[in-house]
DNA sequence: TATTGTTATACTCTATAACTATA
DNA sequence: TATAGTTATAGAGTATAACAATA
């Protein structure tokens, strides 16, 4: 249903997250990013290429860091990610209103009794 | 947790899913196996190969379609699989049991309510 | 003509080693 | 010396086309 909805926008889910990273943390660098997504930085590379080839990111040199650099959306980029975020919110929405908000908090409270990792 | 608990047996998920599959439909064929577990059918060659090396599958004539091939499980693989089945079956317990039967139950049920693919 | 198993192949995802420039 | 970003590369996983043997 997520890759339907992101269909518009031609966004991977994975282009999605970094996008919404960057956009919620204008100026993260890579290694950042890369750590908030639990992607290994070789295989960061090519996406944000691709992201700033298609002018919705950009790189610029960190203020305090000559080695880093820092992330940030250019306009078109905000622009897109405005709507996709919404499209992923609505979908939320609708998923979740199949339940009940007490149906809601007890999916979520009995999921986290059965996740614990050993 | 399925990774650690295989990690004695040597088997990836897909393996636990291919023999476990032959072992409960002895002479099957490759081509139902692979509708069975959504498997590609060139994608199956080289696992049935792997196992057949290890000496935990074999392939035999069908006796009713020269075409196609029948798995069966040797005599070693089905010692493995009766050992690794009730290793799985020790862990879904362990899952299960941190919820009672009756917050599997709700679980089961509200999952069921959420998932409805468009 | 259609199907089974197979080969070859390509594309994506993920992972590691090594380089460069800065710190 | 350690770190950030990058390149090259290797290994899985997944997908399609095409072929030989058989139906």
């Amino acid at each position: 249903m997520f890759l339907e909805r992101m269909q518009p926008f031609q966004l991977k889910p994975v282009d999605f997250s970094v996008l919404s990273v960057v956009a919620h943390n204008p100026g993260i660098t890579s290694r950042q990013l890369c750590t908030a997504l639990g992607i290994l930085p070789p295989n960061l590379v090519g996406m944000v290429n691709a992201l700033e080839k298609r002018e919705l990111v950009l790189r610029r040199p960190h203020p305090h860091d000559g080695r880093a650099m820092g992330l940030h959306l250019t306009p078109s980029g905000q622009k897109l990610m405005r709507d996709a975020e919404k499209t992923a919110a609505a979908l939320e929405a609708d998923v979740a209103s199949r339940l009940t908000p007490a149906e809601q908090r007890t999916l979520i409270s009995l999921l986290k009794k059965v996740y614990q990792p050993e």
